[in-house]
DNA sequence: AGGATAAATTCATCCGGCAAACTAAATTGA
DNA sequence: TCAATTTAGTTTGCCGGATGAATTTATCCT
């Protein structure tokens, strides 16, 4: 018999997931909801009979996560509803991040609040990446130490480097900011006793960023996310959904080349080399070991040479933008890290490009708007990243965590 | 009560649906098989019971969607398989394309087989869009109505465009190369009596081009289609789908701007600007109105400026898809069209930017073929996508046909 | 011819969602 | 004050569909 390969066997319904699936889409809605809802709320919402939705609330609040709140003082006629929400502090998601000024940890429950953080400033270009990893371990392990002793259920932890990560295999193949290349984080980081059990799903800091940013605005926004730090990252969000590509090397739009005939190597009109931080403060006349706070208070002063450079910077950002939404047809853009910052200098120029390079921006106008998921949103989304595996499959998880 | 918006139910479980889904599932298993399956060895692949599969495959043939073959002669001991494969001429996908030089209809059944085609060669340009799609609507009621009186159950018509076509609400909004704009396209074509129960599904000309392409490489690929026709038009397939975006307007490669800074506007700089047909024409110094042919001819002999021109050209396509990989993370391209025709004077320069510039590349080595599709693709694409409504959900549209 | 082997079908079982009936807890109104 | 009304949540019997074991069918092998 020539053995037929194995399809994917997801898409076939069998009895026994019916059951897990939906308790998924109930962990689900009562996660992703703007307020509380009741059981009677899910039930119409999700379209499942009353008593479904009952059975596999009780399961949830069975496995902590989910409680009741006390039933609302409402003026109506009726039976009070016992409005749900996420549990607080019954499971938590590990955010980490190694960026090139700093490394930290953060820790959220299903609630999106915050358990446990530690931060430490810090340059660390061309550090040994052993050594940082090391660091960044220790910063890790008292946190999770103590959210399990406190009898917290750490759903697992993500580590968010500025390069090129591996999907599958886990190595980083090159951050070219902290001058890493090809290190076995996953191996080093998990070394340590406390994380030996929660190796860290690695990813590109971008794409955890653009999953905060995605959790900050409700309701499944669709947009591409820029994260201006030292180089230029992004990354692509679908639905709420990160888009992941095959490997998780999606929305490197840094690498785009805005200016192909400009040098020699068609590298050198790149986003990155065009508009990334040292490129601005150069063509601003500001030392390469300036911040950004000096470019900043540069423009504040009206200085011509740093407004001018903000905005070739600017002219280079829209047009790989547009470049972008032309390809992926989304509608949004939002900028983060430096390119949040800058936001009232370069917002009228990206959009002006926009505007005039997006074929479809006369029927369906594109939008820029800056970053909303605060400080370290890398951190955040690495927690999330986390959490969103009880989220996916709360019944398979609960049935790994016995 | 705070009546909250209804969620997307498609993805809570019931056991209704999953008698639908699993026929789904088998049909897809049936039709995408590289050589016939039999019921065990989906049963195996699927990793469904026997038993289950038995009565799905029944209902499948008993639908005309399915039909046995005779029992192999194998030399292995134990009951013969019947081999099951999609039925052939019991239902037709539709697929119509006005393009610049031509239009035309085809009508394949489950099984890839061509049961009609029709194409007629004219020069479009600037043609009026109501007679066009008249002509067109001319040309596919034969076809309809001959499968129709055959017994041939049309499961939906699509019509190609090299244009921004709305998915939601129909209308091409505009076809710059046939000189459209805003054109009820759905409209005139489905005032034809025999189309009217059929109105057509449009989508762009690119789109359903990479559609066939994908059909033609089995096995779920993932690529860049580029569809080099009088303009540049694109697509992105992820694993056998295409990448619809929001509205259906993603791939539009063409307005990548890979030069931002040629002209005082930077669309001057776009990738159709720069490696379109006319843009090559003109670069090689022959008239806009020579067809490809005359630029083959002119490659054919070593004309230097001809080879300068598509040396050009390439250089720009290269960069962009380049561009195309650094935010989607696919690890093919695959040219089509004109580009297809010019692959072995592209190819190098092409495969060369593609290394140079994808960020992955070292790790994921990109690579580099011509359209495999055949004549008329996106034709072929649009039968296609009208046939997966069938494939999607066969037991719903079975409802839908009584 | 009879045993071995594999495909396909039959059948009893079980699981889980569903609708309806029922209980619980509030407001309304006479 | 108390019954009627209204809405939330639970209990219960039912039903559809997947399942695995047993059975039937059809071939190969010795």
């Amino acid at each position: 018999m020539p053995t037929p390969e194995p399809r994917d066997p997801s898409r076939v319904a069998r009895q026994a997931q019916m059951r897990d699936q939906n308790l998924g889409v109930v962990l689900r809605g009562i996660v992703d909801a703007a307020e509380p809802l009741s059981r009677a709320q899910l039930a119409a919402s999700e379209d499942l009979a009353r008593a479904t939705v009952s059975g596999l609330v009780d399961h949830l609040i069975e496995a902590r996560l989910v409680r009741e709140l006390d039933p609302t003082q409402t003026q109506r006629a009726g039976r009070p509803a016992v409005p749900l929400a996420p549990a607080r502090g019954t499971v938590a998601g590990v955010g980490m991040e190694v960026n090139v000024d700093y490394l930290g940890v953060r820790a959220l429950d299903l609630a999106g609040d915050v358990l446990a953080e530690h931060v430490e400033l810090d340059d660390l270009r061309g550090a040994d990446a052993a050594d940082v990893l090391d660091r960044l371990a220790a910063l890790a392990e008292p946190v999770i130490e103590g959210l399990r002793s406190a009898g917290v259920r750490v759903a697992g932890t993500a580590l968010a480097l500025p390069g090129l990560v591996d999907r599958v295999t886990g190595p980083l193949r090159v951050a070219p900011n902290l001058g890493w290349r090809d290190v076995d984080v996953v191996g080093v980081v998990s070394a340590h006793p406390a994380l030996h059990a929660f190796p860290p799903r690695v990813a590109n800091e971008a794409n955890l960023a653009a999953r905060a940013e995605a959790h900050a605005r409700r309701g499944s926004p669709s947009f591409a996310y820029v994260s201006g730090e030292v180089g230029i990252g992004g990354a692509i969000v679908l639905d709420g959904e990160i888009f992941p590509g095959r490997h998780g090397w999606s929305g490197e739009i840094g690498h785009i080349v805005v200016d192909a005939f400009r040098g020699p190597r068609a590298s050198d009109g790149s986003l990155e080399a065009l508009a990334g931080q040292d490129a601005m403060l150069r063509a601003a006349g500001l030392p390469s070991t300036a911040g950004l706070d000096v470019l900043l208070d540069a423009l504040a002063t009206g200085d011509l040479r740093a407004t001018a450079a903000v905005a070739q910077a600017a002219r280079a950002l829209g047009v790989a933008l547009a470049s972008v939404a032309n390809v992926v047809d989304v509608g949004e853009v939002v900028l983060g890290g430096t390119f949040g910052q800058l936001f009232d200098h370069v917002h009228d120029e990206v959009s002006a490009r926009l505007d005039e390079l997006v074929i479809f921006a006369p029927w369906s106008p594109l939008t820029v708007s800056p970053a909303r998921a605060g400080q370290y949103p890398a951190m955040t989304g690495g927690a999330l990243a986390a959490l969103a595996r009880v989220l996916a499959d709360p019944a398979e998880w609960l049935r790994s965590q016995s």
